[in-house]
RNA sequence: GGCGCUAUCGUCUAACGGUUAGGACGGAGCCCUCUCAAGGCUCAAAUACGGGUUCGAUUCCCGUUAGCGCUACCA
């Protein structure tokens, strides 16, 4: 039975590299008809937060993807504690009584640290002393060495691997206030929930060596390993919160008004491929194509700047999304958005007006940058210079705006009809369409560039132009 | 420092020894057009460097350089 795992640590919002790992457990799971196990790792009580693990819960939720199991490593630390204790009686691991040391950051620079000195060869019956005195320790694995031993596993991605242990130090396995490392958890809980499959980043792939270690200790056959390249920013270093700040964070998309489908499409894209030219790509069409053999081994960076905080591809495939989607729909997901920015409008309303924008917002958000002046009670106040036409001045601009009037008031307020009038209109000024249309954009919208000029007027209504075609003569005085 | 991983257009990627090194985003230009978009067409843009192996290397091997990761009683 194939059962693949997400185990996050909520010491953070959801970013952008934990969805993506997410999402290819996931496509693997539904491709294979797997299990699909979300865990949270939390043992670091320290640095976990309530307002991570809502982050966490959003941004998958969001997604769309869902799982069928859960489990929270916190309410599993007798099983990480037995399994130590096993190791421990197995002589596998030896307790060790230095300090914790107050980390500096900079010790050991420059040379290889394998394990405290002494500690390692300090006699059971020593070492059951000072224990029971109440002395602290850590407890950590004897990594064999006399002889050394080459660890071995098979990457899905990065292939064969292998490492001596005298390359590999006496990592912790719990710690002295009892708790367990990451180390010792994950692989007490993976072996324990017969995880088949570790999918996760590629900065844990020398970190599988002891992981090998406690799968061995634990008398477990170790799962497949498969380790996905990281994402970085485009100064090259590792995503992070502190250095790159929101962009990082899925729920930044979320808010910005990105379509889940398109976001998972996109992050599916950096480090794998279909291996044909396909982009644009389905639920369906990503689970039916998803392999290990198609995921890449470099880094791959995501690319967004200080002015744009979004990767372009990122942009294009959810504008492009928008653009397929049904017009209902769509104008349902703009609603929230509308409203959010405190403006009143109600679903018929928005049924109108969304094929006007529709391929002219690439983010669900842009309604308001596009479509504002559809909402406004008065246009905010704009330069009368821009109702001159092209090749026009001021005079024409006047003239077609109080010829504009009466037209408009005789018209039936409709698309065709509305075209049809004004076009007749300018061929009795003897201007040029545009020059006609023109100063009655910027009239009714408040600007130059918009959405096309009939629809735009018939979903304003007629009430409302002609009153902001008067406005616009007064200004022009 | 040690150990490990990686290296194709600006970015994401394709090419499992033989291609005019392909596609996409972004950029530039043209067309369409009531503005803006959308759409169509065109253009610029890459195999990090040096050695091998081979009739032939983007592809295989070695080295250099660069980047990244791990090297915590974080995960």
């Amino acid at each position: 039975m194939l059962r693949v795992r997400f185990a996050p640590s909520p010491t953070g919002f959801l970013h952008i590299g934990s969805a993506r790992t997410f999402i290819f457990n996931w496509l693997y799971a539904r491709h294979n008809g797997g299990t699909m196990i979300l865990r949270i790792d939390d043992t670091d009580v320290e640095r976990n937060t309530e307002a991570s693990l809502n982050s966490i819960f959003d941004g998958l939720r969001w997604l769309e993807l869902g799982w069928d199991e859960q489990y929270r490593q916190s309410e599993r630390l007798k099983l990480h504690q037995d399994l130590a204790q096993a190791i421990f009686e197995k002589g596998l691991a030896y307790r060790d009584f230095t300090p914790a040391q107050a980390d500096d950051g900079e010790r050991r620079q420059g040379e290889t640290w394998l394990f405290n000195p002494g500690m390692r060869e300090l006699s059971r019956a020593e070492s059951d002393r000072r224990a029971a005195a109440g002395e602290l320790f850590a407890l950590r694995y004897r990594v064999p060495r006399e002889p050394v031993r080459q660890i071995c596993f098979k990457d899905a991605v990065y292939g064969e691997q292998a490492k001596s242990t005298a390359d590999i130090e006496d990592f912790a396995l719990l710690r002295s206030d009892g708790m367990p490392t990451y180390h010792l958890a994950s692989c007490a809980d993976d072996a324990d929930l017969r995880i088949s499959h570790i999918v996760r980043g590629q900065d844990h792939l020398t970190n599988t060596f002891k992981h090998v270690l406690i799968f061995e200790a634990a008398g477990a056959t170790p799962p497949q390993f498969a380790h996905l390249p990281l994402l970085v920013a485009p100064d090259g270093t590792k995503l992070s919160k502190r250095r790159h700040g929101p962009v990082v964070s899925v729920t930044t998309y979320r808010d910005a008004g990105f379509l889940p489908h398109a976001f998972v499409n996109f992050l599916c894209l950096l480090g794998w491929s279909p291996k044909d030219d396909r982009e644009q790509m389905t639920r369906e069409e990503l689970t039916a194509a998803f392999s290990f053999e198609g995921i890449n081994r470099s880094n791959t960076t995501v690319n967004f700047t200080e002015e744009d905080p979004f990767d372009p591809k990122a942009v294009w495939l959810n504008a492009e999304r928008i653009r397929a989607m049904p017009v209902e729909e769509l104008a349902a997901q703009l609603l929230p958005f509308v409203s959010a920015a405190g403006f009143a409008a109600d679903r018929a309303k928005m049924r109108m007006i969304t094929p006007l924008i529709q391929e002219r917002i690439k983010l669900l958000r842009d309604v308001i940058a596009v479509a504002d002046f559809f909402f406004v009670d008065e246009l905010a106040p704009y330069d009368p210079a821009e109702l001159i036409p092209q090749k026009g001045d001021a005079s024409m601009a006047r003239t077609v705006l109080e010829k504009a009037l009466p037209v408009l008031s005789a018209a039936e307020f409709s698309h065709d009809a509305l075209e049809a009038a004004l076009r007749r209109a300018s061929e009795e000024l003897k201007i040029k369409a545009g020059q006609m249309f023109q100063p009655i954009r910027v009239a009714v919208c408040g600007r130059k560039n918009a959405p096309p000029l009939f629809g735009t007027l018939e979903a304003l209504g007629k009430q409302t132009c002609l009153h902001r075609i008067e406005k616009a003569i007064e200004k022009l005085q």
